[in-house]
DNA sequence: CTGAAAGCGCTTACAG
DNA sequence: CTGAAAGCGCTTACAG
């Protein structure tokens, strides 16, 4: 209707106020939707990722919506479930309503995010499409670090616990572990937990200590919590019996014993990953950024030295067979 | 463009299936935003809440989202960082472009609610505003049982632990403490903690010990959690030395020792709010329902005896002040 | 049963 | 500098 609120630069300042003013008298607001369609701009974005219950999704959503609201932009968000399908069905849904995507690790395959990112700008998170506007959290050094960490405590035998298998992030973790693990010398197990929650975790305690391993990487906090309730379950006490190192590092502060965890700055990812889009919208032909964020490991009590190593009080050895066994109050803190 | 897709009933099968083939082949998806404006149904709603990053909060939007695209639904979510300001805000924002909104614990005080609902379709939760929709979770029977759990466990002094202190939920939790309590002859103290966070549930404990409380029911399970990790920090051993309650029931069976918790059903919330609110939409006129959600109390390994009525092994009496000890093996699993 | 036309509320060249 | 008109892609009475 009136230029007054597209482009008050073109009218007089006097035009302008006059029109505001009688505006803001009629309760008037701009209809979104009229100028959607006469602008083929939605002034929105969505969010999809695989489970928002899960906390680095939260936080990253959090991130991602703050900064879109920062920046003018409404959010939706579309739950996956976890699966690849769903994910497909709510792009193909939303993509009227918005004027670009960001996938949160996204389970899709490559050549089905291909298409959607043709028909509107997509920005991935934890996924790595040539091509493909992306934010990667590089956690490599932090397991690296890790590994580092529990080699110097004494461990001799670790286990990395993944999931989900074929997702990028899962990769990059197992990868860093196998590697830094083998050039510490160290024997590495590694165990699907299959879906990357809590009682998956706890499920593969069994699998865990059967390894003959003292100290497990889990790809998550969410699933390390999980190891560190099966633990305690079976009378094992962390770190005296067991060391476990989580990432994310956004529940890890909160876990008992605290866990050691590699931070994976979510909420920032989030928020990086709705400039990267919304920023190449403004370009005509936006050029293909990639953004990486590093990873650091955090320490914090849930590590500690191989249990065979340790003496205990009284002499005897402790080993994690010696169940239902005290913990040892100086090892919390 | 074709009455083909809004009215398929009204066509020959024969054509509907023609221009349907014609419209795959050509890839053709009917453009929401158009449709949008010319019947003025936007075929979304928004979810208004503190805090995506709590589990009550994400839970509830997980129910809540799932629920709408089950329904054809699409979500906006819109993050109030716990700010009343901001959720005025983002209704305003958003009004255009949504059927309805469900606000989940608003903190925007009834007038400015009422503004909203006037103009679109509103179901809260968590708030008892007469003349709007919407959905009560009901904790008042649990926290009642959890005071009946306390007492007959042989605490004499409890502590409510409440925030925002404002907030419906935290009232009412606080006033089925209170009252319960004062019935079963306990004395209760309350403890204001701010904003329901992991860091407030710790920062207050020194006061929780100061009081002489042996027992606290916290307003949720992130604060519950909170006030663990202080006690521990403390040396104390839950539930040896100290009881605590929380509410929720998403993180409580995650937490070390697992949590004595009322179960809030968050995610059948968020799905009862959508479903109230699209029923409405559905009616030209409809009524105004409140659906209630009791929350029962789950009994976990973080509420033992009162410490003062436990002997210990040895026959001295464990007292809190016996700090740092050794926890009691059986008080774990 | 099925075209053709108006209208949803904006924006944006295009005249004046 | 500022009206008036066309157009965004649908839906929906309205003719035929």
């Amino acid at each position: 209707m009136s230029r007054a609120f597209s482009q008050p630069e073109l009218l007089t300042p006097a035009t302008v106020e006059k029109v505001l003013v009688t505006a803001q008298r009629l309760g008037y607001v701009p209809n979104q939707v009229a100028r959607a369609l006469s602008t083929g701009r939605a002034g929105n974005i969505a969010l999809i990722l695989p489970d928002v219950a899960n906390p680095f999704f939260s936080a990253l959503m959090r991130g991602a919506q703050a900064q879109a609201y920062k920046r003018g932009y409404a959010t939706f968000l579309g739950d996956s479930d976890e699966t690849a399908h769903l994910e497909d069905v709510l792009l193909g849904k939303l993509a009227a309503q918005v004027d670009g995507f960001v996938l949160a690790s996204p389970r899709l395959d490559e050549q089905l995010i291909r298409k959607h990112a043709a028909r509107r700008p997509v920005v991935v998170i934890n996924r790595d499409l040539d091509g493909i506007g992306r934010v990667l959290v590089d956690t490599t050094g932090g397991f690296e670090a890790a590994v580092d960490l529990v080699a110097g405590l004494g461990h001799r035998t670790i286990a990395y616990v993944g999931a989900p298998v074929s997702s990028w992030s899962n990769q990059q973790r197992a990868n860093a572990v196998a590697i830094t693990g083998a050039t510490r010398g160290l024997r590495v197990v590694e165990i699907a937990a299959g879906r990357p929650s809590h009682e998956a975790g706890r499920s593969c305690v069994a699998k865990l200590l059967e390894s003959g391993a003292t100290a497990a990487l889990a790809v998550d906090d969410v699933v390390a919590q999980g190891i560190m309730a099966g633990l305690a379950e079976r009378g094992l006490f962390i770190p005296r019996d067991f060391s476990v190192i989580g990432c994310d590092d956004i529940i890890a502060s909160t876990t008992y014993p605290p866990l050691t965890s590699v931070n994976a700055h979510c909420a920032l990812a989030g928020a990086n990953a709705v400039d990267l889009l919304l920023n190449g919208l403004a370009n005509p032909t936006p050029p293909i950024e990639s953004h990486v964020i590093k990873g650091e490991l955090v320490i914090r009590g849930s590590t500690g030295p191989a249990p065979a190593l340790v003496p205990a009080p009284g002499g005897r050895t402790r080993g994690r067979k010696v169940a239902p066994a005290e913990p040892d109050p100086s090892s919390r803190k």
